[in-house]
DNA sequence: ATGACGTATGTTATGTTATAACAATTGCTG
DNA sequence: CAGCAATTGTTATAACATAACATACGTCAT
């Protein structure tokens, strides 16, 4: 067993793209946790339980998640945990890269480049609801000189791009 | 008098910059809110009392204002308004365009091109705050390209580039 | 002018998202 | 196992936003 992981191995094919319908998602939330393991591992980071059960969560779909809708999922049977308990393990699952946040939604989704340190671009389906992230160095370029030429540095760029995916793009057209 | 304005005459000197520290802000909300009138005016649209006041609370400064900081600056010596009021006057003015949201922020900035049906980029300050709009048609063209490699249609992109605007950082290399 | 209608605003209550502050527990290290 | 730091639990509240219904206002046909 490996230890390090090489991300040509592990890395789902989803950069970019939108899951197929009938897809093995019981594998993207497999290879999600063991590179989260293995991220945080080599840097000490401590992945705990309540945190591996919080980005086993927002793993539970290709959508955005609200920190309520995790924690309504995160219940033990007998008493319900409360909001800092999310909110911290989203906060350290921010820190490590391992999930994002969207902004114009208030809620997270799994990072599909964890290895990479790096902020993604958001494809959101407005009708299905399903999120896509992009690694466009196209588009970053573009940022970083449309900025730079109004004598800005950008550190923290969020782009999040509502408007629908092919399949429902389809499905209008059709019906 | 005029009632049609061409926007090269009345357009800020802003888009894409950020404004001078000692500049005549007076003239940029004047040059807003007569904007706002002439446009509303060609659309038959009702810029009523409060619509009016929030935008000019909008415009108090370069900075994104949040609807509770606008709630406090309206209250009329005795009664103070409730949030409905302002967020109402908030839709009214995003749905003419006379104002963008700032999803990172839940706040809200004026348009510095409302003639113009866009969605802007912002250039967001993290040590000022100041904000300042762009119009960058190579970064929407970037956008546009990676997303339809994706099979996705963009509608409404938020792109929101959180940074150092060039006077505060040029404080930091000082300071 | 007046009544009917649509738009705008006022008002009350509540929903949703997020954090502050402090206590208890856990895990590691000497 | 004592001491310390990190994590989680718990209580309360802050910050952002909207639902629902009442009232006022504008305008247009009669």
């Amino acid at each position: 067993m490996s230890r390090k992981v090489s991300p040509a191995s592990v890395a789902p094919a989803l950069l970019g793209a939108f899951p197929e319908p009938g897809h093995d998602h019981a594998h993207c939330v497999d290879v999600a946790l063991k590179q989260a393991e293995s991220i945080c591992q080599e840097r000490g980071a401590r992945l705990t339980d309540v945190r591996r059960r919080v980005l086993e969560l927002v793993w539970r779909n290709h959508r955005p998640v609200g920190a309520y809708e995790i924690l309504e999922h995160l219940g033990n049977s007998r008493k319900r945990a409360q909001p800092p308990t999310v909110y911290r393990a989203l906060e350290f699952l921010l820190a490590q890269g391992l999930i994002h946040r969207i902004e114009r939604l208030n809620a997270y989704i799994g990072c599909t480049a964890p290895e990479r340190d790096h902020d993604g671009q958001f494809l959101i389906c407005r009708d299905c609801g399903a999120t896509a992230e992009l690694l466009d160095r196209r588009i970053d370029t573009a940022i970083h000189a449309g900025a730079s030429a109004a004598g800005f540095t950008v550190e923290h760029p969020t782009v999040e791009l509502e408007g629908l995916c092919a399949k429902c793009r389809s499905h209008d057209h059709h019906g």
